[in-house]
DNA sequence: CAAAAATTTAAACACTTGTTTAAAATAATT
DNA sequence: AATTATTTTAAACAAGTGTTTAAATTTTTG
């Protein structure tokens, strides 16, 4: 799996996959360590402390997270184009990190907001004046007329709820994890359908 | 605030409010002790143990927050009226305790099957027929047919994605609470009329 | 190749964790 | 009022926590 990774490296992989799966407070220094196949101390060596490692390992994951957003804000496209790309690749990052939006927003929201502001991806989003192009597409009555934060919600919530609550709905509909797979592939063109009817309410 | 209830019920209702706040990774026996004011001893005189406390607490709490859902979906209304009700429910519920569906969702991942089953609201939302309701309207062509892991997903994520990612948002919009909860308002409503548009596509 | 720097190790540090014990205080019963 | 049962307390327990230290090892440098 990991072949010539350095131990620097090595740490910070172990260290994201048991951050994400655990949470902060539910590992400790020492199942890191192992998890990387090292020394307790080295995390320190290299990290100054788990705290330290924590924050670096949330702003790669963060990074990794906008950054499919990012590349569709950025695009050439007309805004339903991008809508429906969003959440292809939405779907797509998601299933292969699908733990991640639970991770970002539950460990996040209990750590203090300076803590936020150090992961500069607001600015990220902003310079792809994707805010600009919405403004000037509900001018023109393309895109329904609501704020920005809505938009942002029902994108996100759409998308990244499936994958957050997939252990409550495969307990409530007993159903097994290829089943919710597939359900997941039906759900996104359900999503998409919907999204695109309500937001370009004069399209079609 | 907490009058003249028994150790018990005070050791449980601090055991509530720092295990949402906090996680059960997150806190302390200690902590729970102090929260409800007394000695350490005493958590676990009255609970066995901290993660017998916690089931206790979470049965507790998703007892309440499937209470409301189960209310509407036992009433005797048209389907289109108890999606809007739903929703509008959801929403007052999740005003008071918003902290309460990112709790079940993420504490509940971490653990196992065996403990979600031990708390049995599946059978209680089985018992409403809401299934049954929903595939004989589908049948008559007056809901949208899809699958009800499908439907659940919508209602849900659009109800609860707004609260569990409230932190999120905020630091990327740069918006403070009051202006926050004026926007889950309006959110409300748009997430309404796009649901009854989508779920119920000959209405209007 | 020898000296210096960087890396890795095992051990220990002080502290917190969940839980238990046994004595003290309170309440209930006879 | 005396005895029993229940509740509460402070103290202790072993195990685990993040972190540091100082020695051993490896790598780099001159």
């Amino acid at each position: 799996m990991e072949k010539d990774l350095t131990t620097e490296a090595k740490i910070k992989e172990a260290a994201t996959r048991v951050f994400i799966a655990k949470g902060f407070n539910g590992c400790s220094s020492r199942e890191i360590a192992k998890e990387a196949g090292m020394n307790v101390a080295l995390v320190n060596y290299h990290f100054q402390s788990k705290g330290h490692l924590f924050e670096v390992v949330v702003a790669t994951v963060m990074e990794e997270f906008v950054f499919s957003m990012i590349d569709v804000f950025k695009s050439d496209l007309p805004l339903i184009s991008k809508t429906r790309i969003f959440i292809e690749k939405e779907y797509d990052f998601l299933s292969k990190h699908p733990d991640i939006p639970g991770f970002i927003i539950n460990e996040l929201g209990k750590k203090d907001k300076t803590f936020f502001e150090r992961i500069n991806f607001i600015d990220q989003i902003r310079e792809t004046k994707i805010y600009d192009e919405v403004h000037a597409a509900q001018e023109k009555g393309e895109v329904r007329k609501m704020d920005m934060t809505s938009i942002m919600l029902l994108m996100m919530g759409n998308c990244h709820f499936p994958f957050m609550a997939k252990p409550m709905i495969q307990t409530i509909q007993c159903i097994d994890d290829k089943t919710y797979q597939n359900q997941l592939t039906l759900h996104k063109q359900y999503v998409t359908e919907m999204l695109v009817n309500y937001l370009f309410p004069t399209n079609k």
